[in-house]
DNA sequence: TTTATTAACGCAACTGAGTTGCAAATATAA
DNA sequence: TTATATTTGCAACTCAGTTGCGTTAATAAA
């Protein structure tokens, strides 16, 4: 079940992603928007627009939920199987636009497969 | 600092990565060793066992922290960037023996890299 | 072998990300 | 404008992992 209502939490979020190209965890976006959103909304907006197709999470380090602006996923199913890119140095995260292809596997159905690299980022590594 | 007495608790922990290739999560050994040794034992031994490269440790679904024998590490570093693959269906954890290279990305030093790749095993896609 | 030292252990209490139940608020339909 | 049902805020909870501290036990010294 995703968005129904247009509400105004759901706009407060919603202009955290629009603008740049990185990548948000949810404690970040909460510690954000204290003063605006309770925490358990936040959690349930990420929830649902992640439903619809129009943000998508992955893992980052130590095991914090990130979220990020969806290219080509629908509700069907999310296709933005690219890794992300996370600073060791300032921990900013990225969604890299590269297509990493899996290998197949002896005996083994691959579905998916979540990618995350870690180094310094461009600010960080100069 | 890795390990320096060879105790009792120490002994029971490596036995359980004795036998088999697969890897075992934290929550799981403790639940297995519940009624010999305390979770805060476990967590530090693991904790140990990798300072020392003998265990190596990633992140599976959830964010939930697995733990595998390394094969050529040591306390200078961990080399095992091997990707390790999850089934979705009965959640056993292996690691894969294969060299999936990370290329290169413009403006940013790759330093290491997490690579889970989910779908069924042998057992479940049959 | 006995004693001293200190790493390792167990316990309880804590942390922090994320979840749940429920009553109140508010967006949408009627 | 009223009815309805989704959404929100709050508080309390869950669960993996951590911390502080007094006790136990492995190793070194005598």
């Amino acid at each position: 079940m995703g968005i129904i209502r247009k509400t105004q939490s759901l706009a407060i979020v919603l202009e955290e992603f629009e603008e740049g190209t990185g990548a948000i965890s949810a404690i970040e976006l909460i510690r954000r928007l204290n003063k605006q959103l309770n925490k358990t909304t936040v959690y349930r907006l990420l929830d649902k627009l992640e439903d619809d197709g129009i943000l998508h999470s992955f893992l980052g380090k130590n095991g914090i939920k990130w979220y990020a602006k969806c290219n080509n996923c629908s509700t069907a199913g999310h296709v933005d199987m690219h890794p992300h890119f996370q600073c060791i140095n300032c921990g900013k995260v990225d969604c890299l636009p590269i297509d990493l292809t899996i290998p197949s596997i002896p005996n083994r159905e691959v579905i998916t497969s979540q990618i995350l690299i870690q180094g310094k980022c461009e600010l960080c590594s100069s």
